[in-house]
DNA sequence: ATGACTGAGCATCTCAGA
């Protein structure tokens, strides 16, 4: 099984980088970020045609996130469960193929907005621990993956690449990753490269792709009976140096 | 010479991204 995940940072301007990608990677199960727009906008025919079903959890202008599969799912939840019923934030999509439940999530950045907005990040990440903790507690198998918007450790940032403070890298963010982990959950791309540089993300400012002062932000995460099955586990780095690129990468993970 | 990004939208500027 090959599952993937891409913030896309607009899928109407990454139309045709996603369509060949698909086709050129053929993953069962791609998670998308960033769609920027709703459900009606989205160019679900484009990838009908590489042999995509779409779902989508769109929202005008910000956020929005969709799954594109070529193996039958259920859609399960479109919001995640354990935030206020007002959350309009169009960040969550869980479903269920083959007998595995994935989850696709676009985690608040939380450097806007103040106090509140990095408040609003942490509150998701509690709710997304609670989430974890219950498919865990079900012993369901399970993977998520998307855009965490966390530098887990110093060596998930090249030097000069974030302000200090920045919130990808508080430590209330890095406890709540933390946390996720020691639910009993394994970061896939880690355990299979243990250190050193692994970029996911380079910004578009300031030379970040050429001199490769990247981050490492996108992950996928896997229960225990999925980690079990992990064969391989890596960002695409090609993406990152064609025309008009999103600024993030794919992440394809490879289960048995 | 003294710069240097991208996308969406009630748009020619603001917000958000990270």
């Amino acid at each position: 099984m090959k599952l993937a995940t891409w913030n896309v940072n607009s899928v109407r301007q990454r139309e045709t980088h996603i369509r060949d990608w698909l086709e050129r990677v053929r993953p069962d199960v791609l998670f998308l970020q960033e769609i920027k727009c709703e459900a009606p906008a989205f160019p679900a025919l484009t990838f009908q045609a590489a042999g995509y079903a779409a779902e989508i959890v769109g929202q005008k202008s910000y956020n929005g996130v969709a799954v594109l599969a070529r193996v039958p799912f259920t859609v399960t939840h479109r919001a995640l469960p354990g935030l206020p019923a007002e959350d309009a934030q169009a960040r969550y999509i869980e479903i269920e193929t083959g007998g595995v439940t994935l989850i696709g999530i676009y985690l608040p950045n939380g450097n806007s907005g103040a106090e509140a907005g990095y408040a609003y990040k942490l509150a998701w990440m509690d709710a997304l621990r609670a989430r974890a903790a219950a498919l865990i507690e079900a012993d369901r198998p399970f993977a998520i993956l998307g855009d965490f918007n966390v530098c887990p450790t110093d060596e998930d940032f090249a030097k000069g690449a974030l302000p200090a403070g920045d919130a990808l890298v508080r430590p209330e963010t890095r406890s709540r990753y933390r946390s996720l982990l020691w639910l009993g959950l394994t970061d896939a791309i880690r355990a299979l490269h243990p250190s050193g540089p692994v970029w996911t993300f380079w910004d578009y400012q300031a030379g970040a792709w050429p001199r490769d002062q990247g981050l490492r932000i996108d992950h996928a995460l896997l229960s225990p009976a999925l980690a079990e099955r992990l064969i391989a586990a890596a960002p695409d780095r090609e993406e990152r140096g064609r025309a008009q690129p999103s600024d993030h990468v794919p992440v394809v993970v490879e289960l048995a």
